[in-house]
DNA sequence: TTGAAAGCGCTAACAA
DNA sequence: TTGTTAGCGCTTTCAA
């Protein structure tokens, strides 16, 4: 029964080939691939045992032509290097498995015009869905995204006005929170390590938060460091030795990220520099990573693989349906003091 | 001249609109969109204005149909999770931006029945190109891609046959190569922490080629300790306690991947276990992380973003060629033995 | 439950 | 340099 095609044949094999082997018709073929009911039990196993013993692949560009329907949804991310987006990839995938939607992966680099290139070449596949890391599109990408008649889903962000819907969290208010928190533990000499990427959003829109916070208390950040590129665990340390002989009487140190976070911590610690007592220090992001560090950091969890799974669910939830869209679901990251922000002996908290 | 179709339009934009607008034949705008050279600059440029005012945007499921041809290529990897698989898609993906080709990931979370079914999903989609790890696949999957018509890059490992083409490291060889290594340095009481998955065929690997430079030394390994799951740092950290406090007299720890191997040095860091003096540690993988941690962990590197960047290379060499194909790049990891793997005394050595 | 006809939007091949 | 014609391999729609 099978006929073991295991040389590369020069034709692939199309719907015709199953049909004449099984005896039906083309369109008989095509209802039992698609599971499109309205075939006999009979017929389908006949249809089914002569595909699989050709191996027989269909050919969902056809297909996708013909029924002006594609089971792709794209996402777009600015990078896979940073820890964050490959956590939200994987909350994507873990809901579409159980969908038939497959997912579609492009990276910008942080780069408008390569979102553009990476945009326009999604939308020309005519994806059922667009999930794009961020709020901030070029002129040109915006277009694009509103003129395509898909579902658009901004993620990681909740700052701004999305095209159509968006899951993330804001950004803002992570930063003002975290700094509230450090004002509150008693700190006042505050410096701010983060990466130097202007075209991180997030990062920025955390640092306006926390300065803002800081600013209603009547601070200002005293000093600031930052870095690009490179093993983040390392720049930490040396961003955090910079800044502390620079100016050593900082009593904080607010991390834009975990990874350089945690190796501030290990300078700190490697150098016999109390925390939090000497200095008490904040990342952002709750990676597991974190978990296993001699000190817990504080940090604030950005719920990246449930903005995932959400994304995916709104996504999922909207192929067939005509219209709808516009949902804004708004995640609440949790406070993680960890052991490296604590409230601080009074006498210090007082001195201004 | 622009006339700023934002609301969603009934009918998306088809070639024939843009011929229209440009007073050309579908054709000649058929041309231009694809660069296919013979058409005057002035048409080109009335057409290319035409179809950026309308947002006009290729349909490349047509496109595809009517070529034959796809500039997808078909990424499959085990996992997200792992540090390892977002490196390998990154120079993937760097080699891939300056060509037409675009990567499509597939994740099959170590599952071979998600491998199948993910493999011919993809294949649907008659991509110019297979990427997917490991040499070890169901005889299902064996016979999909044998029979795809499109050049399959098998990657990571390359210790087996592959179907087709292959770009990997030996994890046998990298595995005696550290067993050499640790003996030579007079270790001789050596433990092996790892993962549990019985289907990561390359830390199988890795751990087979070991044990059998142990053997061939006359050792064997002392004690083992598995995990799945988690954070692998902490993992590390708790796996580690648990082999030294069951088998104290170890002299070294040998650990299937970077994170939990970290996870161990700071265990002993944290606890005054000297290392490399009382233990040796030793990880695999080369992740930049290690350079922020209190000790260089000894480690080697799994050319993780090098093997991306070759089997992306094989594909887009392979593009527009008749067939090619069979070809196998080994790439030969680097020992690094960090500050965790050094000379012991010789009195220690010599005592079996 | 099955089949026949038409056509999805584009490109190959050829003609002008 | 430009245009015409005939499909690519499926699915939709309608008929049997």
């Amino acid at each position: 029964m099978n006929k073991n095609r295991s040389s590369k044949s020069a034709r692939p094999l199309t719907l015709r080939d199953v049909s004449e082997a099984a005896g039906v018709s083309e369109m008989t073929v095509s209802r039992v691939m698609r599971n499109s009911g309205d075939v006999s039990e009979s017929t389908r196993n006949r249809v089914l045992e002569a595909s699989k013993s050709l191996g027989y692949v269909p050919n969902r560009i056809a297909g996708g032509l013909a029924s002006q329907r594609v089971n792709l949804v794209a996402v777009i991310v600015p990078s896979l290097g940073n820890l964050v987006f490959p956590e939200v990839l994987s909350g994507i995938a873990e809901v579409l498995e159980s969908t038939p939607l497959q997912p579609v992966f492009g990276v910008t680099n942080y780069e408008p015009e390569r979102e553009e290139a990476v945009l326009y070449e999604m939308l020309s596949w005519r994806p059922s869905g667009v999930i794009i890391a961020g709020l901030e599109h070029t002129e040109i990408s915006r277009t694009l995204l509103r003129d395509a008649e898909t579902p658009i889903i901004e993620i990681m962000d909740a700052d701004g006005e999305p095209v159509d819907s968006m899951v993330g969290i804001s950004h803002r208010r992570a930063g003002r929170q975290m700094a509230a928190a450090i004002i509150e533990a008693g700190y006042r000499r505050i410096g701010f390590l983060g990466t130097k990427m202007p075209l991180d959003h997030r990062a920025r829109k955390r640092f306006e938060g926390f300065t803002e916070a800081m600013a209603k208390a009547g601070l200002e950040v005293m000093d600031q460091e930052f870095y690009e590129g490179g093993s983040s665990l390392l720049k930490g340390r040396e961003m955090t030795e910079a800044i502390l002989k620079r100016a050593p009487d900082l009593d904080f140190l607010y991390y834009s990220n975990d990874m350089i976070g945690a190796g501030g911590l290990l300078h700190c610690l490697d150098n016999g520099i109390d925390v939090p007592g000497r200095v008490g220090l904040a990342g952002f992001n709750g990676l597991d990573l974190l978990d296993g560090l001699p000190r817990k950091l504080a940090t604030m969890d950005a719920c990246r693989a449930e903005i995932g799974r959400e994304a995916a669910r709104l996504v999922s939830k909207s192929v067939g349906q005509e219209s709808s869209g516009g949902e804004r679901i708004v995640l609440r990251p949790k406070l993680q003091l960890g052991e490296t922000l604590k409230r601080r002996p009074s006498a210090w908290a007082d001195q201004t």
